[in-house]
RNA sequence: GGGCUGUUGGCUCAGCUGGUUAGAGCGCUGCGUUCACAUCGCAGAGGUCGCUGGUUCGAAUCCAGCACAGCCCACCA
């Protein structure tokens, strides 16, 4: 396609408010970018052309967009891909949804619950009615991603239960099946009674609540010697007592050591159970003595398969107890816990009750206290999946940003468990896997044949599919090759995997990033990301937003009133990574003054190019250093070149909240504040004008080319106005596809004059004020001191601070002109002038006192640096002469 | 129980391969402003860089311990 065909919105080309108004323009811009092709990379390379390949990490598809995301999205990944497309690298950004299981199935279940005629639905029909509301979803949030105005390339959109990627999401399992990944077995599963599914150990988690301890007698079974201590054994769970199968105590244990072996008798059901040794008991909770209760308690389950003990299932699915209950069959849960208390206290096995506070694991989609459960269940085996996933992090070839989560991850992989990968819902993944109803037979087809209609090993036609879906995190896992069209070998697969960079937030790290790294290698062989960069919880008000506490703010919100630009560029401000953020109204006020300073700033330049002829100009040249440019001028030229080489520098260490502030500083500090000031003297020179106004031109181009990664809305619209006044040579119909900077050579000499001149304007104007000097009322200055460096500079002294400005020349050191401030003659007396004076040379004598101590201790000399004592030399000869200097004027004044 | 992170002006945070005067934004104080921008300009006040030791010529930065805050993992019933 040819991508300078379609013309820019001519919303955009006549924007001209006096104010910035982001809703001008924002929708018109992005939906010519998309139009244009400039998100969406061929699947073949130029000669030469390197990829940066990133791939959304997909939200929900059932929810809005929240600020984590906006932090993710429009704050780091599209600055990142917008940055190497500038680069020229081919930059594929990948967007797309998840169908997000669960959470999904339970939105549109309550949607549906407010419908009467959509009750007692059957599975078809349920599924009928998600794929309604998918459509009606997706198409909002891939509008709040143009919003935020990131670069996706909307042509390789996919959605992970599109057709292709179920498809694809089969092939995956047979293969794993096949492989021998995945097996099927009885263990103990967390389960949700409100969800009415398993859940994995990543989707536990724990609560504080404080609970009745029971501590409950066991009788011997047989007639024990006299002085023989009672089996007591705490717990907070007395209803599973039915369910206990032993009795566990330390082997290391002198109180119980003598006992192991022995029998005693489970309350309430009177069966006949021993004493067991094992590790896993704490001897110094409780009595020592550990109730064990293999079906409904995950270390009780460990404790169990290590002695073989029979497992009772005394709770069922729905949380009532079930016929192996004894006497508390048929209760609930709950109800049974208080009846089996009632009843051991009347049976006087009851020694006490006391309260502890301890753990209750939750299910974090719905907050509902688990309850174990051993059932028959599909698990991945994780352990040879996870050692290549470890050296890959460990030998480097993936980087995780910033460096300490990388100890997280190896802490967690180094122990990982196997993953229970089917869920009891109905919206998923359909697992392909059929079960003989006449031989038990798990039928797993081959991956290109259909799907079995008979059991290969008894022939029966009784076949049943497994009626489970497959855990969201089991399809999102595939999503770095499954999105380029693994399996087939595609040329998007060959081209655009592996990966650059993974960007989310370190919340997942378990769920998705490890996953996917571990999948990558299985499927591909290699890493799906060389990068993972992970960035931190957004909080307002020094919270962490949630629903419940009222303080989520929309970004959609956000950028309808201030804009995408603000939004972006408030959110990376001054932030870290890995780092939790504050985002507060102060941020996003000064990032919406910021976007309005720029614009300004474009305006001022407009303006000044409408002015004059413009031939042999281009936005983008450097102004040559010739007759035509001033000291300002090259000294903005050569600030600019810094701005270029900080800015890269910047972006390539992943620091892009110093990034976003260094070219604040430099726009708003240098450009709007010092050279423009300047320019406008320039202007009226007509030997200097011309000048001027290429100087104007090309850092503004630059301005807008090192700030279009974060804040892309404004300076595409001030690029496309300036280019359209003034061309490039590069010709490039847009910043999106325009040319990252190469930092050229400085004039570090000229800018420490500068500098130098910064000091004296301020000192300047401090002295205006203390004369009570009027705006606009001249005053005459006569500066001291070695001012040949800034000799040059006096008009712009002159024009910075409304002052006549007259040197009073006398040679000396260089450093002299810092202390200039003390031989300003000013015409009119200045009140307090002396008072400063004298506090200024307190703190010029403490100086001076550190540099001599500092020069004169011991080892100094020897140890440092040549660099560091030179430096301090320096210092020592200017604060010694500023000194001089100071008591000199105090003297003349007196 | 194990681990990780943080503690820097009133607030939110940068800086920490050890070396000028520790920075920014917001807030605060004073002055100013038709001429790109009041979504503005200028100036200023405000910090013993959590505490205690150590290494070093030199520590906000490196090391150890401690305190406080937050987070993650974990089979304390």
């Amino acid at each position: 396609m040819d991508k300078a065909s379609i013309a820019p919105p001519d919303a955009v080309l006549t924007f001209s408010e006096k104010n910035f108004r982001p809703s001008v323009v924002e929708g018109e811009l992005y939906d010519w970018w998309e139009r244009s092709g400039f998100f969406a990379p061929p699947a073949t390379p130029a000669p030469g052309e390197k990829t940066f390949v990133m791939m959304l990490p997909l939200p929900n598809v059932t929810g809005d967009l929240h600020m984590g995301h906006a932090l993710g999205f429009g704050g780091y990944e599209d600055l990142m891909a917008r940055w190497h497309r500038m680069q020229g690298d081919a930059t594929l950004y990948l967007p797309g949804t998840d169908h997000a299981g669960i959470i999904a199935q339970i939105v549109v279940e309550k949607e549906l619950a407010k419908e009467t005629d959509k009750k007692g639905l059957t599975r078809e029909q349920f599924l009928g009615e998600m794929w309604k509301w998918m459509r009606h979803y997706q198409p909002r949030i891939y509008g709040q991603l143009r919003m935020l105005g990131c670069s996706l390339d909307w042509s390789r959109v996919h959605f992970t239960m599109d057709p292709d990627m179920q498809q694809r999401v089969r092939t995956h399992f047979i293969r794993l099946y096949k492989r021998g990944r995945l097996y099927r077995a009885d263990r103990i599963v967390h389960w949700c009674l409100t969800c009415q599914t398993t859940f994995s150990d990543l989707e536990l988690l724990h609560v504080e609540r404080t609970d009745q301890l029971s501590y409950v007698r066991y009788p011997w079974a047989d007639a024990m010697p006299d002085g023989t201590p009672d089996v007591i054994v705490a717990t907070t769970r007395p209803e599973t007592i039915v369910a206990d199968t032993a009795v566990a105590v330390h082997p290391e244990d002198a109180r119980w050591k003598p006992f192991i072996g022995r029998d005693v008798l489970v309350p309430l059901v009177e069966r006949r159970v021993k004493i067991i040794a094992d590790e896993a008991v704490d001897p110094a909770f409780g009595t020592g003595a550990l109730k064990v209760t293999p079906g409904h308690d995950q270390t009780d389950f460990e404790i169990g398969q290590r002695h073989s003990l029979p497992i009772i299932s005394a709770i069922d699915k729905s949380g009532t107890m079930t016929g192996q209950a004894g006497i508390l069959s048929g209760e609930l849960r709950d109800a049974a816990r208080a009846r089996a208390v009632e009843v051991l206290k009347q049976r006087g096995l009851l020694v006490r009750q006391e309260p502890i506070t301890h753990a209750v694991g939750i299910h974090d989609r719905c907050q509902t206290v688990e309850e174990p459960l051993v059932m028959r269940q599909w698990f991945m085996r994780m352990k040879e999946l996870a050692a290549p996933a470890i050296e890959a992090v460990r030998s480097g070839k993936i980087q995780i940003v910033p460096a300490y989560q990388e100890k997280i991850y190896f802490e967690w992989m180094e122990n990982i468990r196997d993953w229970a990968i089917a869920r009891q819902i109905w919206w998923g993944h359909s697992i392909p896997a059929w079960y003989c109803r006449d031989c038990s037979e798990i039928v797993v087809p081959d991956e290109d044949a259909p799907d079995p209609t008979a059991c290969p090993k008894c022939r029966s036609n009784d076949l049943a599919q497994d009626p489970d879906v497959l855990d969201t995190w089991f399809s999102s896992a595939l999503w770095p090759h499954t999105t380029l069209g693994w399996p087939e070998r595609t040329a998007d697969l060959a081209r655009f995997y592996p990966g650059t960079m993974l960007e989310t937030g370190y919340d997942i790290i378990f769920f998705w990033v490890a996953r996917m790294i571990m999948m990558g290698i299985e499927n591909m062989g290699d890493v799906p990301f060389r990068t993972v960069y992970l960035h931190g919880l957004v909080r307002i008000g020094g919270q962490k937003m949630s629903k419940s506490k009222g303080n989520v703010e929309s970004p959609v919100g956000v950028i309808q009133e201030l804009g995408a630009d603000t939004l972006r560029f408030a959110l990376v401000n001054g932030v870290s990574a890995g780092a939790d953020s504050e985002l507060s109204e102060g941020k996003l006020q000064n990032a919406r003054e910021f976007a309005n300073k720029l614009w300004n700033i474009g305006r001022f330049v407009l303006r000044t190019l409408e002015a004059r002829p413009q031939t042999g100009w281009a936005a983008d040249r450097r102004p040559v250093d010739d007759a035509a440019l001033g000291p300002a001028e090259r000294w903005i030229l050569s600030r600019t070149e810094a701005a270029i080489a900080e800015a890269t520098r910047l972006l390539e260490t992943y620091h892009f909240g110093e990034y976003v502030a260094a070219l604040q500083q430099f726009a708003w500090g240098e450009f709007a504040d010092v050279y423009l000031e300047l320019a406008k003297s320039s202007l009226r020179d007509e030997r200097r004008a011309d000048g001027a106004a290429r100087t104007l031109a090309y850092v503004l181009d630059r301005v807008l080319r090192l700030l279009h990664p974060s804040m892309p809305f404004i300076t595409d619209t001030l690029a496309l106005q300036l280019w359209r006044a003034l061309p490039t040579d590069e010709g490039a119909p847009s910043l999106v596809v325009a040319r990252w900077p190469l930092a050229g050579p400085r004039d570090l000499a000229l800018e420490e004059r500068f500098a130098v001149l910064v000091d004296v304007v301020r000192a300047i104007r401090n002295l205006r004020q203390a004369a009570g000097a009027r705006p606009g009322q001249r005053l005459a200055v006569t500066l001291g001191g070695e001012t040949g460096a800034i000799r040059e500079l006096a008009d712009a002294i002159a024009h910075l601070t409304q002052t006549t400005v007259t040197f009073g020349g006398g040679a000396g050191p260089a450093v002299v002109v810092r202390a200039v401030e003390v031989r300003l003659g000013i015409e009119q007396d200045a009140a307090g002038h002396r008072a400063r004076l004298e506090r200024d040379l307190a703190e010029a004598r403490d100086a001076l006192a550190r540099s001599r101590e500092l020069l004169a201790r011991p080892g100094f000399a020897e140890k440092a640096p040549a660099a560091v004592i030179a430096n301090e030399r320096a210092k020592l000869a200017e604060r010694e002469e500023r000194v001089r200097l100071l008591e000199a004027e105090i003297a003349r004044l007196a």
